[in-house]
DNA sequence: TATTGTTATACTCTATAACTATA
DNA sequence: TATAGTTATAGAGTATAACAATA
């Protein structure tokens, strides 16, 4: 039997996408690294970052809340947390005081400025929130939201 | 006019997270990661992590694709791309030939084996994305991966 | 004995600057 | 002059082990 010539090599000349774009996986990775990123950009002002607002929001709803609490609602790890809780009080927007009952945990809370902070961030997020889902009509992003939750909840 | 003497503090019972739930961002991130999860402990027996995974598939569908297109399309910077290349080589997953018509690019290609794994692999993640996804009709599924398209397209 | 918060530490992921060879 | 691939390197993010104080 005789040796077959190799086919010569073709360019790809467009990118074929449509396997990974059958992954919710996928889909919900690029999704997300775009929100991250407008996110970064709109909220340097304010010196923050997703879990830094996250942590300053749950205490903002959450007068108290321990650094424990924060750790399993965001899912990180407590030695994580730490730099973040220390820097947040150096830059006074959080303190921490005793916990009412129990005399290993500290409640946090927000100082006035730490109140003022979040508040002007939570009208940005908003703001950029909206921009990100512009393509989406309010009934599409409230059904996008309800989709994601049966996934992770 | 007297002080007034603060109220003592009380404890968190439930952590109050309705405002997050409500920012899309926020939904995307945790769907996300709970999928990575997922995606990390069912794909470890093929020794693929997610932009592995991504990397050979995109190499599967698109033979002779260059390192330039696989950063571009992944989004990923091309120092973080080399390593990956060159252990994907090293474990006789992929071959890199001459580019047809650039004489700086090489075209990616998969060896038999490789062929073999991203088989194997892509079987695997459309199970683990079944199992993500169980709460999901196939309809939902389909709306979920149209909406998050119209965020990052 | 278990849990909260903490320190130290390591590993992964991601980003930037600068180089080479080809276009 | 611009681009593909590469090297070196730094920063951010995330994980585990181990400890003191308290439950």
């Amino acid at each position: 039997m005789a040796t077959r010539k190799p086919a010569p090599d073709t360019a790809v000349e467009q990118v074929d996408t449509s396997y990974l774009e059958g992954l919710v996986g996928y889909n919900a990775r690029r999704a997300t690294l775009v929100i991250v990123d407008a996110f970064l950009r709109n909220m340097a002002v304010y010196g923050l970052k997703p879990v830094e607002f996250s942590v300053l929001s749950l205490i903002a709803h959450n007068p108290g809340i321990t650094s424990r609490q924060l750790c399993s609602t965001l899912n990180i790890q407590p030695p994580n947390l730490v730099g973040m809780i220390n820097q947040l009080q150096r830059r006074e927007l959080i303190t921490r005081r005793p916990h009412p009952h129990d005399g290993r945990a500290m409640g946090l809370h927000l100082t006035p400025a730490g109140r003022k902070l979040v508040k002007q961030a939570e009208l940005t997020a908003s703001e950029l929130e909206d921009a990100a889902t512009a393509r989406l009509s309010p009934a599409e992003r409230k059904t996008l939201m309800q989709l994601l939750r049966k996934i992770y909840i």
